[in-house]
DNA sequence: ATCTGATTTCAGAAGTTTTTGAAATCTCGG
DNA sequence: CCGAGATTTCAAAAACTTCTGAAATCAGAT
């Protein structure tokens, strides 16, 4: 569903002066041919981990490279700060800054300080169904809420006052949005219960349903 | 989040004949401003709502158009041909052709044959449990399941052979994927169950949660 | 077979989203 | 207050997705 592919862009920031970082660390091989950087297994299975949530995020209408931090910071379980990830997954400081305030604005990543460093540094949050609620509740947030209120606009625009259509025809229209609003409202209701505390009611709930069911 | 307003587009096919139309319907408003078209109140919700329906729907990675021809559908509750809406949401011919094929596919809408006419047309899904346990079966197939497999992939490919890895962070990184793994399996079985049979499943199950929480 | 209207296909156009990178801004230490 | 490094911003570019429309294909009627 899309290829990839990028290349290398200059590291050099503002100023004149060279950067001398530590030791510019090879750059992951993309997909096939030539490979490059720590080709442990560990590194190789969390690369596959990386492009595979990559990928689910794209089709999910959330950005390649946002899932993609999200993945590496995930994996690797540590903090780190914006060089690594670019230099990790080769994307650009600004689109690296950009990112991660979004995610830390979704509460999926918490900015961290080490102590004698300047830099900040970026955690993902460890508990899965933590994180899953997290993404509900955003998604809610952002997404259904504003539906819901606009399926009631819609309904009052209906039944607005003297108008040549047929009764009938507003009653059956009516029913639809109605059964459209009832679906959704109680799933709304669900997901507050379910993320009502830090994601453990997801799990309690999702526990309890697969017995019952 | 976005605009819209596209042109119009002319409508004569192939062959150099005029195809004489019963009447080209004037074109619906985006907006504001001008306003041509039946504006009957019941009009002008359904309009609402096929807009609302096509804006969530590309937040969630549901190509515009597709979701506004199934907010067609869906809203009007009859079966309808291909020029009806096309005229109605101003796309194209061919538009109109794909995306119907990928909602049939889907499960979402049905193609009916009406008596005497070489037409064909289409019907949404009217149960709104239906609808989205068809939705939740879609996306769980093409998305949840392979990235299970590629997550069990990640795992095999963490504990390969020799290699120089630190056993602890392996053990660290399997658990991580172990846990993502866990949660992730338990929604897709969850979900089998949910939409085990039409839709029902999911209505009950939600119903029973909402009580129990 | 042929004709006619409906449908599908698909290459290119249009439109949208994402990414880049360099300049502006911020922040802390001295 | 200045300098150095870190971060943010944002206009422009690149990448990607969706849409168009004309030509090809299909299917029923004659």
């Amino acid at each position: 569903m899309a290829s990839g592919c990028r290349v290398r862009y200059d590291l050099s920031v503002t100023e004149t002066a060279s950067s001398p970082l530590p030791a510019p660390q090879p750059t992951r091989s993309e997909a096939s041919s030539d490979r490059v950087g720590s080709n442990s297994a560990l590194q190789r299975s969390r690369e596959a981990f990386i492009s595979h949530w990559g990928e689910m995020g794209s089709s999910w209408g959330v950005p390649r490279s946002m899932a993609e931090i999200h993945a590496l910071l995930f994996i690797e379980g540590r903090p780190m700060n914006a060089d690594e990830i670019m230099d990790r997954l080769q994307i650009s400081r600004g689109n690296v800054s950009t990112t991660l305030r979004q995610l830390a604005d979704w509460g999926i990543v918490t900015r961290v300080r080490q102590r004698g460093d300047r830099k900040d540094y970026f955690e993902a949050e460890q508990d899965v169904w933590n994180l899953l609620s997290l993404i509900v509740r955003a998604r809610k947030r952002r997404e259904l809420e504003p539906l819901l209120a606009a399926l009631e606009d819609a309904k009052s625009l209906a039944s607005a006052p003297g108008d040549s259509d047929d009764p009938k025809a507003i009653k059956a229209h009516i029913a639809r949005l109605d059964s459209m609003n009832d679906a959704l409202k109680r799933l709304d209701r669900l997901s507050d219960r379910f993320i009502g505390r830090g994601g453990r009611g997801l799990d309690v709930a999702v526990r309890l349903l697969a017995s019952l069911l």
